[in-house]
DNA sequence: ATATCGATTATCT
DNA sequence: GATAATCGATATG
């Protein structure tokens, strides 16, 4: 019996078009929350998860940001069209992905750093390679930008550079009419510069949003 | 509950 | 050669 939650959102979903990219990241990120990532593979059923936490990188002045040097092979789609996938690779182990800003040669990004999961939840637990016995233990899927990476099965080498504002793709990114409540910004996770700056988002008390417990919620 | 640490590799200096 | 937008395991209170 497949697991997930009460609300079906497949037939609403509409893509986000270009145009809600091409704008600073902070904005984008603002709005993201409580939008939905939506993963549909070629075989098999699709996935979907609620947007509750996401940082902004705001390009070359900011010094946090992979765009902070200017462009390089890696963070090249940084420097792109709106609306692509930048998916690096870190510690040897783990991806992580964002969504490019702003509008093609100014750089700018949103990490997605936690979900909700919606639907898939088995298929997610399988990409992760753990059981969850209940929905206590659905964070262990996707709080954090690592693990919902692979939860969606999110590679460089699949996704890196695709459009994520096409239906038609493998993945993209869709609005239910969902309409989150309570915003909250706080310091950016796991970075060594610029953590003075506010430029993380979460949807407030969602127990989906990643961090050790003396991070605000 | 919180802290520390090792894993593992693409990328850049 | 060093670093990194992380995770999970282990140790300690």
């Amino acid at each position: 019996m497949e697991k997930q939650r009460p609300w079906k959102t497949e037939s609403l979903l509409r893509p986000l078009d270009r145009a809600f990219f091409a704008r600073d990241p902070r904005r984008v990120a603002r709005e993201l929350l409580g939008k939905v990532l939506v993963r549909q593979p070629k075989a098999g059923s699709q996935l979907t998860a609620r947007i509750v936490e996401v940082e902004a990188y705001l390009g070359e002045k900011d010094p946090a940001a992979h765009a902070a040097s200017g462009r390089t092979l890696r963070n090249a789609v940084l420097f792109g069209p709106p609306g692509h996938a930048y998916v690096y690779f870190i510690y040897g182990n783990h991806y992580c992905l964002n969504v490019s800003c702003e509008r093609e040669g100014k750089a700018g990004g949103v990490l997605f750093r936690a979900l909700e999961p919606l639907t898939g939840i088995d298929a997610m637990a399988r990409a992760r390679g753990i059981a969850v016995a209940s929905p206590r233990d659905w964070p262990k899927l996707t709080s954090g930008p690592g693990r919902l990476s692979e939860a969606f099965g999110i590679t460089r080498a699949r996704d890196n550079g695709c459009d994520l504002t096409s239906r038609d793709g493998s993945l993209w990114i869709g609005d239910d009419g969902y309409r989150a409540r309570r915003l909250r910004l706080t310091p950016r996770i796991g970075i060594t510069k610029a953590i003075h700056r506010n430029l993380r988002y979460i949807l407030a008390g969602n127990p989906f949003v990643s961090g050790p417990k003396t991070v605000a919620r």
